[in-house]
DNA sequence: AATATTGTTTATCATATGCTAAATTAAATT
DNA sequence: AATTTAATTTAGCATATGATAAACAATATT
Protein backbone atom coordinates (compact mmCIF):
# COMPACT_ATOMS: atom_id res chain seq x y z
CA UNK A 1 0.00 0.00 0.00
CA UNK A 2 2.74 2.31 1.05
CA UNK A 3 3.92 1.47 -1.82
CA UNK A 4 1.90 2.44 -4.26
CA UNK A 5 0.61 5.40 -2.45
CA UNK A 6 4.81 6.57 -2.66
CA UNK A 7 4.51 5.49 -6.60
CA UNK A 8 0.89 7.31 -6.74
CA UNK A 9 2.39 10.21 -4.97
CA UNK A 10 5.53 10.42 -6.75
CA UNK A 11 3.82 10.43 -10.10
CA UNK A 12 1.43 13.38 -8.77
CA UNK A 13 4.54 15.55 -7.75
CA UNK A 14 6.50 14.51 -10.75
CA UNK A 15 3.84 14.10 -13.75
CA UNK A 16 3.41 17.53 -14.34
CA UNK A 17 6.78 18.45 -15.13
CA UNK A 18 8.33 18.72 -18.67
CA UNK A 19 5.09 20.25 -20.36
CA UNK A 20 5.27 21.29 -23.57
CA UNK A 21 6.58 24.51 -24.43
CA UNK A 22 2.78 26.01 -25.31
CA UNK A 23 0.99 24.16 -22.20
CA UNK A 24 3.94 25.41 -19.43
CA UNK A 25 3.82 29.28 -21.31
CA UNK A 26 -0.06 28.93 -20.75
CA UNK A 27 0.51 27.94 -17.08
CA UNK A 28 2.78 30.33 -16.26
CA UNK A 29 0.23 33.39 -18.03
CA UNK A 30 -2.37 32.19 -16.03
CA UNK A 31 -0.82 32.15 -12.46
CA UNK A 32 0.95 35.30 -12.99
CA UNK A 33 -2.72 36.67 -13.40
CA UNK A 34 -3.74 35.45 -10.37
CA UNK A 35 -0.45 36.38 -8.50
CA UNK A 36 0.32 39.50 -9.75
CA UNK A 37 -3.49 40.56 -8.94
CA UNK A 38 -2.86 39.85 -5.34
CA UNK A 39 -0.01 41.51 -4.49
CA UNK A 40 0.86 43.82 -7.06
CA UNK A 41 3.74 43.82 -9.89
CA UNK A 42 6.06 44.19 -6.90
CA UNK A 43 5.72 40.20 -6.77
CA UNK A 44 8.64 38.52 -6.70
CA UNK A 45 9.35 35.86 -9.66
CA UNK A 46 10.60 33.27 -7.37
CA UNK A 47 7.46 33.45 -5.38
CA UNK A 48 5.53 33.05 -8.60
CA UNK A 49 7.87 30.09 -9.61
CA UNK A 50 7.12 28.62 -6.38
CA UNK A 51 3.59 28.69 -6.90
CA UNK A 52 4.07 27.24 -10.17
CA UNK A 53 6.50 24.37 -8.47
CA UNK A 54 8.55 25.52 -11.31
CA UNK A 55 12.47 27.16 -10.68
CA UNK A 56 12.72 30.59 -11.06
CA UNK A 57 14.99 30.40 -14.15
CA UNK A 58 12.41 28.71 -15.93
CA UNK A 59 10.37 31.80 -16.04
CA UNK A 60 13.28 33.47 -17.80
CA UNK A 61 12.69 30.70 -20.39
CA UNK A 62 9.39 31.68 -21.22
CA UNK A 63 9.61 35.84 -20.90
CA UNK A 64 13.16 37.21 -20.77
CA UNK A 65 12.12 40.03 -18.56
CA UNK A 66 9.93 40.47 -15.83
CA UNK A 67 8.26 43.23 -17.64
CA UNK A 68 7.38 41.15 -20.71
CA UNK A 69 5.35 38.61 -18.37
CA UNK A 70 3.38 41.62 -17.29
CA UNK A 71 3.13 42.80 -20.05
CA UNK A 72 1.36 39.36 -21.55
CA UNK A 73 -0.72 39.11 -18.35
CA UNK A 74 -2.33 42.90 -19.72
CA UNK A 75 -2.81 41.19 -22.99
CA UNK A 76 -4.37 38.20 -21.52
CA UNK A 77 -6.64 40.01 -19.35
CA UNK A 78 -7.96 42.94 -21.06
CA UNK A 79 -7.28 42.52 -25.17
CA UNK A 80 -11.27 41.51 -27.26
CA UNK A 81 -13.08 41.57 -23.60
CA UNK A 82 -15.36 44.00 -24.51
CA UNK A 83 -17.74 42.38 -26.61
CA UNK A 84 -18.63 44.40 -29.96
CA UNK A 85 -22.27 42.28 -29.68
CA UNK A 86 -22.90 45.03 -25.94
CA UNK A 87 -23.43 48.13 -28.45
CA UNK A 88 -25.23 46.14 -30.69
CA UNK A 89 -27.77 45.27 -27.76
CA UNK A 90 -27.65 49.19 -26.45
CA UNK A 91 -28.92 50.32 -29.19
CA UNK A 92 -31.75 47.67 -30.18
CA UNK A 93 -34.72 50.21 -29.62
CA UNK A 94 -37.35 47.30 -30.32
CA UNK A 95 -36.71 46.42 -26.26
CA UNK A 96 -36.86 48.97 -23.44
CA UNK A 97 -33.59 51.32 -22.24
CA UNK A 98 -34.16 50.03 -18.95
CA UNK A 99 -34.12 46.53 -19.81
CA UNK A 100 -31.02 47.05 -22.18
CA UNK A 101 -29.14 48.84 -20.13
CA UNK A 102 -29.52 45.66 -16.90
CA UNK A 103 -28.68 43.52 -20.01
CA UNK A 104 -25.68 45.72 -20.71
CA UNK A 105 -24.77 45.56 -17.15
CA UNK A 106 -25.17 42.26 -16.89
CA UNK A 107 -22.92 41.14 -19.28
CA UNK A 108 -20.08 43.96 -18.74
CA UNK A 109 -20.20 42.87 -14.44
CA UNK A 110 -19.57 39.21 -15.23
CA UNK A 111 -16.71 39.87 -17.79
CA UNK A 112 -14.70 42.81 -15.99
CA UNK A 113 -15.79 42.86 -12.20
CA UNK A 114 -13.91 40.06 -11.54
CA UNK A 115 -10.97 40.00 -9.05
CA UNK A 116 -8.26 40.02 -11.13
CA UNK A 117 -9.55 42.46 -14.09
CA UNK A 118 -10.59 44.74 -11.25
CA UNK A 119 -7.03 44.84 -9.16
CA UNK A 120 -5.05 44.57 -12.65
CA UNK A 121 -6.77 47.13 -13.65
CA UNK A 122 -5.82 49.32 -10.55
CA UNK A 123 -2.76 48.09 -9.89
CA UNK A 124 -2.55 48.84 -14.10
CA UNK A 125 -3.45 52.61 -13.68
CA UNK A 126 -1.30 53.82 -10.61
CA UNK A 127 2.08 52.47 -12.28
CA UNK A 128 1.08 55.09 -15.20
CA UNK A 129 0.31 52.48 -17.44
CA UNK A 130 -1.44 53.59 -20.90
CA UNK A 131 -3.71 50.57 -20.77
CA UNK A 132 -6.18 52.62 -18.41
CA UNK A 133 -6.45 55.85 -20.46
CA UNK A 134 -6.88 53.17 -23.81
CA UNK A 135 -9.61 51.14 -22.02
CA UNK A 136 -11.38 54.17 -21.22
CA UNK A 137 -11.20 55.54 -24.55
CA UNK A 138 -12.83 52.48 -25.65
CA UNK A 139 -14.84 52.41 -22.83
CA UNK A 140 -16.45 55.78 -24.13
CA UNK A 141 -16.42 55.78 -27.44
CA UNK A 142 -18.10 52.36 -27.72
CA UNK A 143 -20.51 51.96 -24.97
CA UNK A 144 -20.76 55.35 -23.25
CA UNK A 145 -21.52 57.59 -26.49
CA UNK A 146 -23.77 54.99 -27.50
CA UNK A 147 -26.09 55.27 -24.03
CA UNK A 148 -26.07 58.83 -24.29
CA UNK A 149 -27.42 58.50 -27.37
CA UNK A 150 -30.14 56.14 -26.32
CA UNK A 151 -30.56 58.52 -23.74
CA UNK A 152 -31.43 61.26 -25.76
CA UNK A 153 -34.31 59.31 -27.91
CA UNK A 154 -35.57 58.29 -24.32
CA UNK A 155 -35.89 61.40 -23.47
CA UNK A 156 -37.08 62.66 -26.59
CA UNK A 157 -34.07 64.96 -26.78
CA UNK A 158 -32.32 66.33 -30.40
CA UNK A 159 -30.56 63.94 -32.25
CA UNK A 160 -26.61 63.49 -31.96
CA UNK A 161 -26.32 64.66 -35.55
CA UNK A 162 -28.33 67.94 -34.37
CA UNK A 163 -26.64 68.65 -31.10
CA UNK A 164 -23.40 66.56 -30.09
CA UNK A 165 -23.07 64.82 -26.73
CA UNK A 166 -22.27 67.62 -24.10
CA UNK A 167 -19.61 66.87 -21.68
CA UNK A 168 -21.94 67.18 -18.93
CA UNK A 169 -24.27 64.39 -20.73
CA UNK A 170 -21.24 62.38 -21.02
CA UNK A 171 -19.94 62.91 -17.52
CA UNK A 172 -23.74 62.13 -16.45
CA UNK A 173 -22.97 58.34 -17.72
CA UNK A 174 -19.77 58.06 -16.21
CA UNK A 175 -20.67 58.94 -12.94
CA UNK A 176 -23.50 55.87 -13.45
CA UNK A 177 -20.99 53.72 -15.01
CA UNK A 178 -18.08 54.63 -12.41
CA UNK A 179 -20.97 54.20 -9.68
CA UNK A 180 -21.45 50.68 -10.59
CA UNK A 181 -17.81 49.55 -11.19
CA UNK A 182 -16.69 51.28 -7.76
CA UNK A 183 -19.23 48.86 -6.47
CA UNK A 184 -16.70 46.52 -7.52
CA UNK A 185 -13.87 48.22 -6.36
CA UNK A 186 -15.48 47.70 -2.76
CA UNK A 187 -15.95 44.21 -3.42
CA UNK A 188 -12.65 43.54 -4.49
CA UNK A 189 -10.16 46.05 -3.84
CA UNK A 190 -11.63 46.83 -0.43
CA UNK A 191 -12.81 43.98 0.48
CA UNK A 192 -16.09 45.69 2.22
CA UNK A 193 -19.62 44.10 2.68
CA UNK A 194 -21.59 44.93 -0.50
CA UNK A 195 -25.39 43.49 -1.77
CA UNK A 196 -25.03 40.00 -3.38
CA UNK A 197 -27.88 40.98 -5.81
CA UNK A 198 -26.22 43.08 -8.41
CA UNK A 199 -28.50 42.91 -11.21
CA UNK A 200 -31.27 44.41 -8.33
CA UNK A 201 -28.70 47.70 -7.82
CA UNK A 202 -28.66 47.97 -11.60
CA UNK A 203 -32.06 47.62 -12.11
CA UNK A 204 -32.81 50.39 -9.48
CA UNK A 205 -29.60 52.87 -10.46
CA UNK A 206 -31.05 52.59 -14.10
CA UNK A 207 -34.48 53.25 -13.11
CA UNK A 208 -34.18 55.91 -11.10
CA UNK A 209 -30.94 57.63 -13.64
CA UNK A 210 -33.55 56.95 -16.73
CA UNK A 211 -36.82 58.86 -14.60
CA UNK A 212 -34.78 61.63 -13.48
CA UNK A 213 -33.67 62.10 -17.14
CA UNK A 214 -36.91 62.23 -18.27
CA UNK A 215 -38.42 64.23 -15.46
CA UNK A 216 -35.76 67.03 -15.79
CA UNK A 217 -36.62 67.14 -19.65
CA UNK A 218 -40.32 67.26 -19.06
CA UNK A 219 -39.31 70.65 -17.34
CA UNK A 220 -37.74 71.44 -20.26
CA UNK A 221 -33.65 71.06 -19.60
CA UNK A 222 -32.20 69.26 -22.60
CA UNK B 1 32.75 85.76 -9.02
CA UNK B 2 32.95 82.20 -9.17
CA UNK B 3 34.19 82.04 -5.84
CA UNK B 4 30.79 84.19 -4.88
CA UNK B 5 28.87 81.59 -6.81
CA UNK B 6 30.78 78.58 -5.11
CA UNK B 7 30.03 79.94 -1.34
CA UNK B 8 26.12 80.65 -2.64
CA UNK B 9 25.92 77.27 -3.96
CA UNK B 10 27.03 75.85 -0.71
CA UNK B 11 25.06 78.11 1.34
CA UNK B 12 21.97 76.55 -0.52
CA UNK B 13 22.82 73.37 -0.32
CA UNK B 14 23.76 73.25 3.39
CA UNK B 15 21.96 75.37 5.25
CA UNK B 16 18.78 73.05 5.89
CA UNK B 17 20.75 70.66 7.76
CA UNK B 18 20.11 70.25 11.09
CA UNK B 19 16.51 71.03 11.47
CA UNK B 20 15.17 70.93 14.84
CA UNK B 21 14.01 67.25 15.50
CA UNK B 22 10.02 67.89 15.17
CA UNK B 23 10.80 70.02 11.93
CA UNK B 24 12.80 67.21 10.61
CA UNK B 25 10.14 64.75 11.26
CA UNK B 26 7.01 66.65 9.88
CA UNK B 27 9.38 67.10 6.73
CA UNK B 28 9.72 63.85 6.18
CA UNK B 29 6.33 62.43 6.64
CA UNK B 30 5.44 65.64 4.42
CA UNK B 31 7.44 64.66 1.61
CA UNK B 32 6.80 61.03 2.04
CA UNK B 33 3.13 61.39 1.95
CA UNK B 34 4.01 62.91 -1.94
CA UNK B 35 6.40 60.03 -2.61
CA UNK B 36 4.25 57.24 -1.63
CA UNK B 37 1.47 58.80 -3.09
CA UNK B 38 3.66 58.71 -6.59
CA UNK B 39 4.83 55.30 -6.55
CA UNK B 40 3.32 53.68 -4.25
CA UNK B 41 5.05 52.14 -0.71
CA UNK B 42 7.50 50.07 -2.55
CA UNK B 43 9.47 53.29 -2.89
CA UNK B 44 12.67 53.12 -2.14
CA UNK B 45 14.10 54.63 1.68
CA UNK B 46 16.87 55.43 -0.53
CA UNK B 47 15.09 57.51 -3.09
CA UNK B 48 12.71 59.16 -0.69
CA UNK B 49 15.90 60.54 1.18
CA UNK B 50 17.51 61.87 -1.75
CA UNK B 51 13.93 63.68 -2.25
CA UNK B 52 14.43 65.61 0.83
CA UNK B 53 18.49 65.86 0.52
CA UNK B 54 19.12 63.90 3.42
CA UNK B 55 21.31 60.33 3.52
CA UNK B 56 19.06 57.36 4.19
CA UNK B 57 19.84 56.40 7.63
CA UNK B 58 18.77 59.35 8.86
CA UNK B 59 15.14 58.31 7.93
CA UNK B 60 15.46 55.87 10.83
CA UNK B 61 16.39 57.50 13.47
CA UNK B 62 12.58 59.19 13.12
CA UNK B 63 11.19 55.86 12.10
CA UNK B 64 12.36 52.62 13.23
CA UNK B 65 10.95 51.04 10.29
CA UNK B 66 9.69 51.84 6.77
CA UNK B 67 5.94 50.75 7.73
CA UNK B 68 6.26 52.92 10.50
CA UNK B 69 6.42 55.83 8.25
CA UNK B 70 4.19 54.40 5.93
CA UNK B 71 1.28 54.20 9.57
CA UNK B 72 2.70 57.28 10.13
CA UNK B 73 1.54 58.44 6.52
CA UNK B 74 -1.59 57.05 6.86
CA UNK B 75 -2.37 58.86 10.18
CA UNK B 76 -1.68 62.34 8.60
CA UNK B 77 -4.08 61.85 5.31
CA UNK B 78 -6.68 59.92 6.83
CA UNK B 79 -7.33 60.70 10.50
CA UNK B 80 -10.19 63.61 11.25
CA UNK B 81 -10.58 64.42 7.10
CA UNK B 82 -14.05 63.87 7.51
CA UNK B 83 -15.91 66.79 8.90
CA UNK B 84 -18.74 66.20 11.34
CA UNK B 85 -20.16 69.61 10.28
CA UNK B 86 -20.73 67.80 7.19
CA UNK B 87 -23.72 65.67 8.31
CA UNK B 88 -25.19 68.81 10.16
CA UNK B 89 -24.91 70.34 6.65
CA UNK B 90 -27.06 67.35 5.33
CA UNK B 91 -29.61 67.09 7.78
CA UNK B 92 -30.73 70.94 7.81
CA UNK B 93 -34.12 70.56 6.33
CA UNK B 94 -34.29 74.44 6.24
CA UNK B 95 -32.19 74.28 2.77
CA UNK B 96 -33.22 72.18 -0.42
CA UNK B 97 -31.64 68.60 -0.32
CA UNK B 98 -30.26 69.57 -4.17
CA UNK B 99 -28.58 72.22 -2.39
CA UNK B 100 -27.37 70.47 0.89
CA UNK B 101 -26.15 67.52 -1.16
CA UNK B 102 -24.26 70.03 -3.96
CA UNK B 103 -22.57 71.89 -0.75
CA UNK B 104 -21.61 68.42 0.83
CA UNK B 105 -19.65 67.61 -2.14
CA UNK B 106 -18.00 70.71 -3.12
CA UNK B 107 -16.47 70.04 0.74
CA UNK B 108 -15.90 66.61 0.77
CA UNK B 109 -14.01 66.98 -2.71
CA UNK B 110 -12.15 69.38 -1.43
CA UNK B 111 -10.87 67.49 1.18
CA UNK B 112 -10.68 64.04 -0.42
CA UNK B 113 -10.38 64.24 -4.18
CA UNK B 114 -7.21 65.04 -3.55
CA UNK B 115 -4.05 63.44 -5.90
CA UNK B 116 -2.07 62.14 -2.80
CA UNK B 117 -5.54 61.23 -1.03
CA UNK B 118 -7.07 59.53 -3.70
CA UNK B 119 -3.66 57.24 -4.65
CA UNK B 120 -2.42 56.67 -0.74
CA UNK B 121 -6.21 55.45 -0.06
CA UNK B 122 -5.96 52.53 -3.73
CA UNK B 123 -2.44 51.90 -2.45
CA UNK B 124 -3.62 51.47 0.87
CA UNK B 125 -6.81 49.42 -0.69
CA UNK B 126 -5.21 47.35 -2.76
CA UNK B 127 -2.31 46.14 0.09
CA UNK B 128 -5.20 45.19 1.99
CA UNK B 129 -4.76 47.78 4.90
CA UNK B 130 -7.61 47.93 7.19
CA UNK B 131 -7.62 51.46 6.72
CA UNK B 132 -10.26 51.39 3.86
CA UNK B 133 -12.93 49.42 5.14
CA UNK B 134 -12.61 51.60 8.64
CA UNK B 135 -12.88 54.60 6.20
CA UNK B 136 -16.10 53.07 4.02
CA UNK B 137 -17.49 52.18 7.69
CA UNK B 138 -17.64 55.62 8.71
CA UNK B 139 -18.60 57.11 5.58
CA UNK B 140 -21.73 54.94 5.49
CA UNK B 141 -22.09 55.48 8.93
CA UNK B 142 -22.04 59.75 9.18
CA UNK B 143 -22.99 60.16 5.93
CA UNK B 144 -24.57 57.73 3.88
CA UNK B 145 -27.17 56.87 5.72
CA UNK B 146 -27.87 60.36 6.51
CA UNK B 147 -28.36 61.06 3.05
CA UNK B 148 -30.50 57.89 2.82
CA UNK B 149 -32.75 59.62 5.60
CA UNK B 150 -32.74 62.65 4.14
CA UNK B 151 -34.12 60.81 0.59
CA UNK B 152 -36.67 59.30 2.61
CA UNK B 153 -37.90 62.83 3.96
CA UNK B 154 -37.69 64.74 0.61
CA UNK B 155 -39.38 61.38 -1.17
CA UNK B 156 -41.98 61.26 1.39
CA UNK B 157 -41.12 57.59 2.24
CA UNK B 158 -41.91 56.55 5.93
CA UNK B 159 -39.13 57.25 8.19
CA UNK B 160 -36.41 55.50 9.25
CA UNK B 161 -38.05 54.78 13.03
CA UNK B 162 -40.70 53.12 10.92
CA UNK B 163 -38.74 50.94 8.42
CA UNK B 164 -35.41 50.85 8.55
CA UNK B 165 -32.98 51.94 5.35
CA UNK B 166 -32.95 49.02 2.94
CA UNK B 167 -29.82 47.53 1.64
CA UNK B 168 -31.12 48.37 -1.76
CA UNK B 169 -31.50 51.88 -0.91
CA UNK B 170 -28.14 52.31 0.46
CA UNK B 171 -26.89 50.76 -2.40
CA UNK B 172 -28.45 53.19 -4.46
CA UNK B 173 -26.53 56.24 -2.43
CA UNK B 174 -23.20 54.82 -2.79
CA UNK B 175 -23.21 54.28 -6.45
CA UNK B 176 -24.09 58.28 -6.42
CA UNK B 177 -21.35 58.42 -3.98
CA UNK B 178 -18.88 55.88 -5.92
CA UNK B 179 -19.90 57.46 -8.90
CA UNK B 180 -18.89 60.84 -7.85
CA UNK B 181 -15.78 58.89 -6.42
CA UNK B 182 -14.50 57.62 -9.89
CA UNK B 183 -14.74 60.67 -11.14
CA UNK B 184 -11.19 61.54 -9.21
CA UNK B 185 -10.63 58.18 -9.93
CA UNK B 186 -10.28 59.35 -13.34
CA UNK B 187 -8.71 62.11 -12.65
CA UNK B 188 -6.10 61.05 -10.60
CA UNK B 189 -5.15 57.73 -10.93
CA UNK B 190 -5.46 56.79 -15.10
CA UNK B 191 -4.77 60.95 -15.61
CA UNK B 192 -7.97 60.62 -18.01
CA UNK B 193 -9.51 63.93 -19.40
CA UNK B 194 -12.48 65.15 -16.95
CA UNK B 195 -14.76 67.70 -17.20
CA UNK B 196 -13.29 70.79 -15.02
CA UNK B 197 -16.57 71.43 -13.42
CA UNK B 198 -16.87 69.45 -10.62
CA UNK B 199 -19.61 71.58 -9.34
CA UNK B 200 -21.64 71.41 -12.30
CA UNK B 201 -21.41 67.16 -12.60
CA UNK B 202 -22.76 67.18 -9.21
CA UNK B 203 -25.73 69.44 -9.46
CA UNK B 204 -26.68 67.47 -12.29
CA UNK B 205 -26.19 64.12 -11.05
CA UNK B 206 -27.98 65.13 -7.58
CA UNK B 207 -30.88 66.59 -9.62
CA UNK B 208 -31.04 63.40 -11.52
CA UNK B 209 -31.38 61.07 -9.13
CA UNK B 210 -33.04 63.38 -6.55
CA UNK B 211 -35.89 63.57 -9.32
CA UNK B 212 -35.63 59.86 -10.35
CA UNK B 213 -36.35 58.69 -6.69
CA UNK B 214 -39.48 61.33 -6.54
CA UNK B 215 -40.53 60.07 -9.48
CA UNK B 216 -40.43 56.35 -8.89
CA UNK B 217 -42.42 57.34 -5.54
CA UNK B 218 -45.27 58.80 -7.13
CA UNK B 219 -45.14 55.04 -8.93
CA UNK B 220 -45.70 53.42 -5.29
CA UNK B 221 -42.07 52.66 -5.28
CA UNK B 222 -40.73 52.59 -1.61
C1' DA C 1 36.07 78.56 25.66
C1' DA C 2 35.12 73.99 27.10
C1' DT C 3 31.67 70.52 27.37
C1' DA C 4 27.45 68.18 26.56
C1' DT C 5 23.79 67.25 23.56
C1' DT C 6 21.80 65.66 19.52
C1' DG C 7 21.05 65.96 14.56
C1' DT C 8 23.49 63.91 10.66
C1' DT C 9 26.68 61.18 7.93
C1' DT C 10 29.81 57.26 6.77
C1' DA C 11 30.49 52.60 6.34
C1' DT C 12 28.49 48.32 6.29
C1' DC C 13 25.60 44.12 6.91
C1' DA C 14 22.16 40.70 5.48
C1' DT C 15 18.98 39.54 2.59
C1' DA C 16 16.18 40.24 -1.57
C1' DT C 17 15.79 40.22 -6.36
C1' DG C 18 16.07 40.31 -11.52
C1' DC C 19 18.56 37.75 -14.49
C1' DT C 20 22.29 34.46 -16.83
C1' DA C 21 25.19 30.38 -18.07
C1' DA C 22 26.07 25.91 -17.79
C1' DA C 23 24.75 21.35 -16.36
C1' DT C 24 21.10 17.94 -16.21
C1' DT C 25 17.51 14.96 -17.66
C1' DA C 26 12.92 13.73 -19.72
C1' DA C 27 11.06 12.94 -24.03
C1' DA C 28 11.33 12.64 -29.11
C1' DT C 29 13.80 10.88 -33.08
C1' DT C 30 16.75 7.88 -35.39
C1' DA D 1 19.18 1.10 -27.97
C1' DA D 2 21.65 5.10 -29.28
C1' DT D 3 21.29 9.78 -30.30
C1' DT D 4 19.27 14.19 -30.61
C1' DT D 5 16.24 17.71 -28.92
C1' DA D 6 14.49 20.64 -25.67
C1' DA D 7 12.44 21.35 -21.03
C1' DT D 8 14.17 22.03 -16.50
C1' DT D 9 17.41 22.69 -12.68
C1' DT D 10 21.70 24.10 -10.24
C1' DA D 11 24.78 27.58 -9.15
C1' DG D 12 25.73 32.14 -9.08
C1' DC D 13 26.37 37.19 -10.49
C1' DA D 14 25.24 42.08 -9.82
C1' DT D 15 22.65 45.21 -7.90
C1' DA D 16 18.89 46.71 -4.84
C1' DT D 17 17.16 47.39 -0.40
C1' DG D 18 15.81 47.72 4.58
C1' DA D 19 18.24 48.32 8.53
C1' DT D 20 22.30 49.13 12.10
C1' DA D 21 26.48 50.92 14.52
C1' DA D 22 29.75 54.04 15.08
C1' DA D 23 31.86 58.36 13.82
C1' DC D 24 31.17 63.18 13.05
C1' DA D 25 29.67 67.92 13.63
C1' DA D 26 26.36 71.79 14.51
C1' DT D 27 24.09 73.72 18.26
C1' DA D 28 23.02 74.35 23.13
C1' DT D 29 24.68 74.46 27.82
C1' DT D 30 27.92 75.24 31.32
Amino acid sequence: MTKAMNSKRKKATKVRRRLSANDREQQIVEEAIHFFAEGGFGGQTRELAQRLNITQPLLYRYFPTKQDLIERVFNEVYINRINPSWATLLRDRTRSLHDRLGDFYRHYSEATYRYEWIRLYMFSGLRGEILNRRYIRIVEDTLLMPICEEIRDYCGWPSVDEKPITELELEQVWVMHGGLFYYAVRKHIYHSEVSDDFPAVVSQVVTTVLEGLQSRMSKGKP
